[in-house]
DNA sequence: TATGAATGAGTTTTCATTCAT
DNA sequence: GATGAATGAAAACTCATTCAT
């Protein structure tokens, strides 16, 4: 299910390298000043166009919103992608997945954050297709957890999947706390040993 | 700390029945539109009175926001509080309260919910402010949760706290597929299964 | 011609006396801010009393500023002829005269501030008569020149007067100018002798 | 010492067309109501645009008032120039320069009014910028008369420089009482007269 | 395609005035 | 007579969006 916004453009690489702009631009506006304090002129400057031109690219304000969710999620996607081998199941490659998508959201914080903040100001269909790159994610997660321990229940794997998910996620979202406690290294394998302690438990039931 | 906001009202009385009202009206509002889209004007009438009124209540509407989410931690914490029974610690205890705490959370998840996304648009200070009032909360949970396992290390105390703490407004804030997969009851249950074999492990450490 | 201002308020002296009080403490209120700046609740909290108050003594706003345009010129009044001596019509009673004006104008600075900046905010009626009191004062120095100077035509001992009283005036209106070059003393000194250069020369014709 | 106005708008020469245009009709509009009395969609109005697009020139509406009195200012210094014959220096080029500055005074009675009501609505910096200006023109007068009588001493120079100043914005401020008892050319005449007697007197000190 | 000036509906905020106590 | 809480009309100001160039 795709949701495509409508451009007077024609050409379409045009529209493809100006959105990038536009998001780019976008998220560290967003992060500053959040999306409703945030001039669509202003926007525009950030994207390095003029208001006019920002116009060509999207329809409404919000089409920006829902441009940069999207884009967060395929970056964070992309990079879990690349970073989680499914090939290999050992259960150093579940060490491995958790390291990296804790690295990455260490770098995406700021990105993290505006999806956060942001994401319940997007209209209900929209808020659901961007949900839906989560879910994705999600199950990503799930099936490295499951070939390294495959005899967990079907909710033992949901939850647990989330709760790593999340634990991601506050990481840049409650740094306010977390990071002035823990540093990443510290954050990552702390979190690892407690995961483990719960999936070895579970594993050999 | 105190931060209070300034009233051309003198009866102190009033002012606190008043704004009692207005935060009642301006949550119940803020749940559907957000702080942003939600105008003066409704809130004055979610309040039951008139925008001038309102404004013998307040200075900004920023104040309105900071009113809100001071009072939700409020409740949030004396709810928790009232809870949380420090005075018996034994493990028993330590099910009682993550049960009443997620219990909470269920009860207040829209309460969380405007915090989670309207926090970021009150001023740094008042931020810091709110914020204040979550590390007490996180503290009552430590204290719990060390008087039935006082061997946990400093960090781990900090970090399942923290994990608790989250779980409990995730419930609420991630309901779009929480609460598809599991009841209130579930989600307790599982969840604080997870967190004993985490404790029970590292208690005989 | 009288204009009185309705007043709910049955005992006479008591109006005489709360408007006195009002009168003081607008004055110095539109001094800071002027009329259009001050609120009616800066002026009542000035007077020293409540909003509801005010209103008992008053109609409107603009009637506050008719209250003291109305009060500075009968001050400057009862003041210019308390101090000029027309019984005694010598020359030398009209250096006495010229002196004890600009001491007076220098005295009520303020109010006659308050008064060029505010009077033609005032309802065209209003303006009327109080400017009528401004022309009794000017008949004021008139009659103290002519008898000094009987052989003024009726032109000139209009103008001289007229110059004569807007130099009053100016001491305090433009002293961001006058009282940078002039101590008051040389200030009435010199305009005095240019005075008589003008009034001997003509005295003689 | 120039005081800019921040815009939103980029052409230079568009920013100055319009605030012309915009001083134009806001003056008109001052003359009448006074600019506390006029709305800012009024002064929009009487400039000939929308409330967008005047707010697209100034910042504040205080901003309209500057640039209002300013430009009264410019007017009337450029006309006194253009009308002082600074080269002859002549008597009877002071008797030209103030029937000129009479003149001007009279053909600009309702911008003065202007300035002299409204300029203590300016703030502090504002207002002393502009009052640079009118020290300038003193100056202008202080010069003519100096050529043609160089024996006067400099107090007496300043202090007649400013009594010719005042009596020409007394025409127009006070017109509700001069302007019955005399024609512009009978003043003229009559202030000159008694003008010469004064200088006449010194100049052969 | 790109620009940026123009627009006006909509928002926050103020404040003179009223009126129940 | 005094008080001050309540009111809402009216004000200043913002900003998403359009459209002529």
């Amino acid at each position: 299910m795709v949701k495509p916004i409508d451009s007077s453009i024609k050409d379409e690489n045009l529209i493809k390298q100006r959105r990038e702009e536009l998001q780019k631009g976008a998220v560290s506006l967003f992060k500053q000043k959040g999306f409703h304090r945030a001039t669509t002129r202003e926007i525009a400057k950030a994207a390095g166009f003029s208001i006019g031109t920002l116009y060509e690219y999207i329809r409404k304000k919000e089409d920006v919103l829902f441009l940069v969710c999207d884009a967060i999620y395929d970056e964070v996607k992309a990079r879990m992608e690349s970073v989680i081998n499914i090939q290999e199941s050992t259960r150093e490659a579940l060490h491995e997945a958790v390291k990296s998508y804790f690295q990455l959201m260490d770098d995406m914080q700021d990105e993290v954050l505006v999806l956060y903040q942001e994401l319940k100001a997007l209209p209900k269909d929209a808020q659901e297709y961007v949900l839906g790159k989560e879910k994705e994610m999600l199950q990503l997660l799930e099936r490295v957890i499951q070939d390294s321990y495959p005899s967990l229940t079907e909710k033992e794997l949901s939850l647990i999947s989330n709760n790593i998910f999340i634990q991601g996620q506050m990481w840049g979202f409650r740094r306010w706390i977390l990071q002035k406690e823990f540093t990443l290294e510290e954050y990552t394998d702390l979190q690892f040993e407690l995961l483990q302690t719960q999936l070895g438990k579970r594993a050999i039931q």
